[in-house]
RNA sequence: UGGGGUGUAGCCAAGUGGUAAGGCACAAGGUUUUGAUCCUUGCAUGCGUUGGUUCGAAUCCAGCCACCCCAGCCA
């Protein structure tokens, strides 16, 4: 085994930073409350694609279980078929499995416990805790009361449990028409929660589900069927986001109204009952992003009215788009760990997902040479046919990754901002009669500028040094460097340059009536007749660079064809000189 | 005007009675054939605010202020 093999280069090393949950955790240990295990689950509902916000969601339940040697489970939170699809599904498994997690046994769906849910459902009917209500949705709202107003007794609440099982049995059967009835926890409607002034446990729905098909036509709420569903999976620590925290109450509510010994008999766990402890809700701050939008119905809008592409747009903050853009799963999970958990709701900086990106990146990317707008540059001293082989290291500071063959030749491309006739102060680039350094290669002196009729710059004509490969020049010094392609064996290719969806720190904030005024004209640019080096072809398996100078860029895998490659720019290098 | 939460630097965030970790950003140097990377240094007499308790308070107590969430048969 060599050295380098314990020098990682994933930079997880170091130990987890502490949070108000990790440090929860460490006492349920030690006190030994959930008789040392540690099972989490990450409960996505399939109504739409994973986000960066996900993620977070994602990395803490999975890291957390990891950590502890516990498990994290993956559970579809499906109980509102109407919104909910199976290429969702298929997605969001997709989306967990690149991230790099693994989640414990099969995957979980909600509705495969809808038969253990209609038999809680008759327990709390039998204990006189939950009744058929007639009340419409609009009555039901009326009844309700308000933020400041207790709530009514829906007229319903009293009859009588045989009643209320002949109901429930006939709404299962599907005897009534959508709202004309639903099962209510009976609870207290003067409570100063709202979520515990009777709430709905199950309503009507004629419609088929994506698992279960037609074989219900009433479908259990989100608050009766989560805790039930962490329950029966023996899940101990259920993390959810800050606007649940108000239905903590109801969950615990729920559990502790039902029989303990019939919620252990239907569970995954095989100890004994003494060992079955219900699970604990723990809310924390879900992720913001400033200059994101991070709600889904304005996402899924963005899809449908065309504003971008499709859910993979490698603008969207979609961990299918971020794929695309060329983000890695590693840097995404750093990030997720760097930004913490709290119970503050805070926007973080978008300069720290991309410094994530770029720590990645700048690790792992082996190097190459791309002009994006190529300016022609005549090498005069050079043969006609002349071509030289270069080797240049593939990265800078990582010998283990190699070394690359590049073609240099009498007509190379450079970028066109790499020359300029009147140069601002501090320019380091090349102008008319001066020096730079060509990346890998020679020094070369601007002898000649050649200009259309319009007085556009079309052509260099510049002489090398030819004692300067690999060495300095005699008795002078040339402080710039830049990147360059043989005009003959670069590779033409497209580049996409994406930039910011929105304009607006907050393009959630409600004083911005209609998102699409704070969209950037120039989130997104093309550019084609681009110079690759041919070397960035030579191995298939690898598909992000850095194009140095330029930034990170990977191959569109969708729309590249053999004749035809196409870059995403993922982000551009750190540049401390065009700030300034 | 009900209930539940949150306030530590420009942005995240640790801290749980012993005198303000870390990261991002920013600034200044150094190295450099990427204006990148890397390295060094700087960056809160201050923890929403006003009082109180204490030898000692971001941490305990009281008041006040600001912001967020809740009135779906959505999750």
């Amino acid at each position: 085994m060599k050295d380098s093999d314990t020098d990682s280069k994933d930079s997880s090393a170091g130990s987890a930073p502490a949070n108000f949950i990790r440090n929860m955790i460490a006492q349920d240990l030690a006190s030994n409350k959930h008789r040392g295990r540690v099972h989490t689950r990450f409960p996505p509902e399939p109504n739409g694609y994973l986000h960066i916000g996900h993620a977070k969601s994602i990395c803490l339940n999975f890291s957390l279980a990891e950590e502890n040697k516990g498990f994290c489970n993956l559970r579809f939170d499906d109980t509102n078929p109407a919104k909910e699809s199976q290429e969702y599904v298929d997605a969001i498994k997709d989306n967990i499995t690149w991230l790099g997690f693994r989640w414990n046994g099969d995957v979980r769906y909600s509705s495969s416990y809808f038969d253990h849910l209609y038999d809680f459902a008759l327990q709390l009917i039998k204990k006189s805790l939950a009744y058929v209500c007639s009340l419409s949705p609009e009555e039901a709202r009326e009844y309700r009361g308000t933020l400041t107003e207790p709530g009514r007794n829906s007229p319903d609440r009293d009859r009588s449990v045989q009643g209320n099982l002949d109901l429930f049995a006939r709404m299962r059967a599907g005897e009534f028409a959508d709202g004309e009835y639903s099962l209510r926890a009976k609870i207290d409607m003067a409570s100063p929660n709202i979520n515990m002034r009777d709430p709905v446990l199950y309503r009507i729905r004629h419609i088929s589900h994506h698992q279960t098909g037609d074989t219900w036509r009433i479908y259990p709420t989100y608050d009766y069927t989560h805790c039930i569903s962490d329950a029966i999976e023996n899940i101990t620590h259920s993390l959810c986001t800050l606007e649940f925290e108000d239905h903590r109450p109801l969950y615990d509510w729920i559990l502790h109204n039902l029989d303990n010994g019939s919620l252990h008999a239907v569970s995954d766990l095989k100890e004994s009952v003494a060992d079955y402890v219900l699970p604990q809700q723990t809310e924390f701050a879900k992720l913001r992003l400033n200059y994101t939008m991070m709600g889904k119905r304005k996402l899924k809008e963005m899809v449908e009215t065309g504003v971008v592409e499709g859910w993979d747009d490698p603008r969207m903050p979609t961990l299918a788009g971020m794929r695309r853009r060329g983000f890695t799963p590693a840097a995404i999970r750093h990030f997720c760990e760097s930004v913490g958990v709290s119970r503050s709701e805070s926007v973080v900086d978008m300069s720290m997902l991309e410094h994530a990106i770029r720590e990645d990146l700048d690790r792992n990317a082996p190097r190459v040479m791309c002009v994006l707008n190529p300016l022609k540059v005549v090498l005069t001293n050079l043969g006609e046919g002349q071509v030289e082989h270069l080797e240049m290291a593939n990265h800078p500071k990582d010998e283990s990754m190699g070394k690359r063959i590049v073609p240099f030749a009498r007509e190379i491309v450079i970028d066109k901002s790499d020359f300029e006739e009147s140069p601002p102060p501090g320019f380091k680039r090349l102008i008319s009669g001066g020096e730079v350094r060509l990346r890998g290669a020679y020094v070369i002196r601007c002898d000649e500028v050649v200009k259309s009729s319009d007085g556009e710059v079309k052509q260099l004509n510049c002489s090398i040094d030819p004692d300067t490969l690999g060495n300095q020049p005699a008795g002078r010094k040339v402080k710039g460097v830049i990147h360059w392609v043989s005009a003959e064996h670069g590779i033409p290719a497209k580049i996409r340059l994406y930039d910011r969806l929105f304009n607006a720190e907050n393009p959630e904030s409600k004083d911005i009536a209609d998102y699409h005024e704070i969209l950037n004209p120039d989130s997104l640019s093309e550019l084609e007749g681009c110079l690759v080096e041919p070397s960035a072809f030579a191995n298939g398996a690898v598909t992000q660079f850095q194009f140095e100078r330029e930034g990170y860029f990977c191959v569109d895998e969708q729309d590249s064809t053999d004749t035809l490659p196409i870059f995403n720019r993922t982000i551009t290098l750190r540049d401390s000189w065009s700030n300034s």
